[in-house]
DNA sequence: CATGAATGAGTCTTCATTCAT
DNA sequence: CATGAATGAAGACTCATTCAT
């Protein structure tokens, strides 16, 4: 998130005033809907836990909807930036894929507050706002098609699969899988799951095959 | 699924005559309910919508969140039971899982205010509706969960892959792809994806290798 | 109750239909008011209790508010006729108000519903409605008149005496005692209390004086 | 009752600064109860009554029952602490049943509105907002308790009488004759009853006996 | 900048009553 | 006479947002 994460962009709200109260409504903001989901998360909650009056929070957001965006796009962003670098370092697609699901899986895998915002209460948006989302999440597809190009050009990856399907296929596996996890009572550990993830995106239902190396039977 | 779908089974309402009236307010609250999303879909709105007064809407359903939950019931009941009948009669696991994304897809692709409300607004609801609406997927999950097995049994699916895994990578691929094409605005044939799809998920990111004979050329 | 009692008066409604289906409402009624309240005692729990159709009920009553008048009249009816009865009998002006008080408390202590809706729920009601009711007590308090009257006639009774003031005590303690009961569960015999109820409103707080033959010190 | 009479009393509600907008609220929601009775007193018209939004209401009480309980604990609570008050300086136990009653019904006969609610209105509401009003009345039943153990020490009252026969004899006699002056429309003097109630209540139907020395002539 | 009291639009649900059959 | 499905008016309560201090 490159330094235009904070306040709400040209919006003429938030001239960047006290930042630490800024970032205290945001987490208090991820606290309460992650409680009680984005609808029942009252702004006078909000501010109560983030220790500022009612109308403080319309100092730093347009509005309750301005909240929700700012929150995804802080820690979105966040993700995004941890992925761009690691992304850089990866030595191939393959390699690059494992470290973006493991960093997917990971950070969210530790902040199940966040992971329910993202999974669930998000989810509870009207249309315009999912679509607004659907921006945020551009450079983390982004990431994830300049991934697929360079294993199409290592030859690791079919050349002939679509990029839209691709895309889905993997973004849509991991949201599947930290919904369940979320909604599973994030039991288990999430960020151990990548591995086998991984596996089952590059090979699919029926497996690595024979020709890469040896088949079984 | 299979003809009692009529009805709030047991809960002592719904049990009115008019299954004609019935279906008029269930088609409405998908009409309404699409177009403005579960909170914002006014009762009063839905009960014009079906041309009955908003009282009679609770002598068929105990409250809005029934609706909801019989919208659900009604459609996805149907949609598993046709993918029910079709994997009968497939003749491989590859077929039933190309049957069954076909299926999906085909359903909720003639019909937008539909999958508008499964794939969009159903995801506004609290927690407890939800798990519900788990529920009524459930079906559809054994659905996979066999053809898996089968496909498994037939050596054409890796047994080494986690079920729970292998669950997520066909449901939440489908599911990307149904809302991707929702919130475009549903401007190209769903349906059209399917056989991609199924072979994205068939063969991963690797795509199918050299020794599964031929492949798209 | 001098056979008017069926029926709503000239009310255009229930010219003598069907008796029996009548009374089943109006005892169907005070089953479901004792439970429930006035306000809260629904018409169409009130005609299924009485294994009629909601709409049957209009055929015998002009409303809600006329059920309960003539819940009314029917039961405060017989009561007076009852105390006319006794009070034709009495010896004396005492003995009157003995077996008045006894009948009151002995009538409405075997039907704690019908105590219930007279005591508690009858109290629910609108201003205009609780006037009419006045005017089915009426005989009542003429009645307790015509009692007092004879009292003082026969030289018991304290001729300096305001006669509203008296009927306000005997009923208002009356009332009181049969209320406390209803409240208190109905768990003591009513009935039983009728004695030391007497003697309080002959003698009052000062009990009976030394020339009522002996004092007791 | 003894100033600290502002707010709901550790609901959370009703803290807020603003006392005279409380107050404003109680005499409204007294205005318009008198009126309409407590089941028709729209909240909407108790807003408007007080100058205030209707949201506001809900400032400073919990819902419409608040109110109502509020209400009476403010006025009930005053009289009875007026009545502890005149209690302590009367000389006797008659003495200080007559300014019992003077006072009960002074309060409540230069108050139509208030006596309105009580009498009358306070009745519409269900058994357990009945309940919760006997616990404000308990402190004036103990001053008619003690009143009358007084009495029996003084050796003016009869030592034979039933103790809750008394308390309903007093208190009922009290409040019919405060129902019957509210339904008649207020028309006469309320307080100028006191000293015939009082004696009716001292000397029951048979009056003041000859070894009382003198009574009225 | 900060406050938080005040606002008032918005909505589900109930239920007495009607009327076509 | 009887039915009971249909009606639709009515009303308490919530909460995002504002603005005077």
């Amino acid at each position: 998130m490159n330094g235009c994460s904070f306040s709400g962009e040209g919006r003429g709200i938030g001239t960047r005033r006290d930042e630490s109260k800024y970032n205290a409504i945001l987490d208090a903001a991820v606290l309460v809907m992650a409680e009680s989901g984005y609808h029942h998360a009252q702004i006078a909650r909000i501010a109560k836990a983030a220790g500022v009056a009612d109308g403080t929070v319309y100092l730093y957001f347009k509005n309750k909807e301005d909240i929700l965006i700012s929150v995804l796009r802080h820690t979105i962003g966040e993700i995004v930036d941890k992925a761009t670098e690691t992304s850089a370092k990866a030595a191939s697609a393959e390699e690059q894929l494992r470290s973006l699901v493991r960093l997917y899986f990971g950070e969210l895998g530790v902040r199940r507050d966040l992971a329910m915002v993202t999974q669930v209460h998000l989810r509870q948006v009207d249309a315009n706002i999912r679509r607004e989302i659907g921006d945020i999440m551009k450079p983390f597809y982004n990431l994830l098609d300049e991934m697929f190009e360079r294993g199409v050009g290592e030859g690791v990856f079919s050349p002939n699969l679509n990029r839209r399907i691709t895309r889905r296929l993997i973004f849509g596996t991991m949201d599947e899988t930290v919904s369940a996890w979320v909604l599973s009572g994030a039991k288990y550990d999430l960020a151990s799951l990548s591995n086998d993830v991984v596996d089952a995106l590059l090979y699919g239902l029926t497996g690595p095959k024979a020709n890469d190396t040896e088949q079984k039977g």
